[in-house]
DNA sequence: TCACATACGAGAGCAGTGCTCTTGCTTTCG
DNA sequence: CGAAAGCAAGAGCACTGCTCTCGTATGTGA
């Protein structure tokens, strides 16, 4: 039994979701309003509470939506390349995958990687879905590991507490990667992440005048570093 | 002449501007509230518009004095350790400086690096505040350039497009400073900047305990590159 | 099948927001 | 000294999130 009333109530919610999205897409989060989605949807506005409690609990489930799609985006474009079995080819797909899906939804980048909205405090939600991306760069660097790589000399500069913490986050998760596997990971990771957010909060302006330049050039760097003997400059 | 009025003016600016930061610093950007200024400063609302004619241009000024403010800390830093000549030192102190002002003012820095306001297209004002910070890295890299570096092979592995844009930034701000070290010195930049947003903004939680050692590990990975020979493992 | 419980949409209403306009009063300047 | 400009106050508009009540429609157990 499907349920005549729950189909309805799932539509309803779906229907929600889907005009919050377009209004954080044309306008951003902030402007996000309840009373607007009433609007569109011909409800007055105290029905919609019938659906989400409150603004907050609609926009998180905007955020975990979005962190799901930023994650299919990443898986798909590892998939995309998988098969060649070539991890800096993976590596570079990855990355790219991650950036083009920040470029074409940047009000979900932002929802998700931009400020935190003030008293909001990410429900825990939203850390299973987060960690939906980051696995695929984990996955990548389980496949390195697995692969035999030859330790190289990369967690020669590392801080020792970085280390540490990577070591206990191996714990956490249960990860078969070598700390300073991990830990160069990791830089690469937040320097990826950094380089589009610089990009897309319009910090490049004026600045770089191919914002795609400097991510590369940041990708590059860790290709070589990540996989040795791999590094291929891109034109 | 002083001008009485004007006296008066600047003071009540001055005062609206502080209580608009504290709430800032307490409640967000998002959350400003030209009504509370008012009531905090015994005033009816309307009559705040005397003194900032919406509530962006408030946002604005704010923006600009935290663009001043980082600038200053950044600076800060440089002078500190300058005498020493050390370049790998001066960016280290400047990096950490940078950081540390971060912290102590996360929601000045997530006003001036988090999500751009919707809409909210900053203004041409805020370029040049903005460049100061900026302007402590230019400076040391002139330093180094000006100290005859030997050219490194660091640009080997930049995008080509990046070179380019390098060197058009180069002209347009007159910088004596070689394309691939001002290129790498992009990149050290850029890295740094998405390590204290990645911290900042909360996407270390219960992934790097100690986020600074991420931040340090971004940090002394460029001290190699950027000044070749003088680079030292921080514990 | 009938009665009960639940879900739902509508409406009014509260407290808050940014911003505008008008009304007087005060300070400044020609 | 009088005109002009600056200023604070108040009322008001349109909007927001959210709460409450009130009928009605719907699904379920006896």
């Amino acid at each position: 039994m499907a349920g005549i009333r729950e189909r309805a109530r799932a539509e309803v919610v779906a229907e929600i979701v889907r005009l919050a999205r377009v209004q954080v897409a044309e306008s951003g989060a902030a402007a996000l309003s309840l009373r607007a989605i009433a609007r569109d949807l011909g409800m007055v506005s105290s029905a919609v509470y019938r659906y989400f409690a409150s603004r907050d609990e609609l926009l998180t489930r905007l955020i975990i939506d979005s962190y799901d799609r930023l994650g299919v985006a990443a898986q798909a474009a590892d998939d995309a390349v998988r098969r060649r079995g070539d991890f800096a080819a993976r590596w570079r797909a990855i990355a790219a995958g991650i950036r083009q899906w920040a470029v074409d939804n940047p009000a979900e980048y932002a929802l998700l990687f931009g400020t935190p909205v003030p008293g909001y405090a990410a429900p825990l939600d939203t850390i299973g879905p987060a960690s939906r991306y980051t696995g695929v760069l984990l996955a990548l660097l389980a496949d390195v590991q697995a692969g035999g790589r030859v330790p190289s000399d990369a967690a020669a500069n590392l801080p020792q507490q970085l280390l540490v913490d990577v070591a206990a986050l191996c714990g956490r998760l249960d990860l078969a990667i070598d700390d300073d596997l991990l830990a160069a990971g990791m830089v690469a990771w937040a320097n990826v992440m950094g380089a589009i957010s610089l990009e897309l909060f319009g910090h490049l302006h004026n600045v770089i005048d191919t914002p795609c330049s400097l991510f590369e050039a940041v990708v590059v760097e860790h290709t070589g570093r990540l996989f040795p003997g791999t590094a291929a400059p891109i034109s």
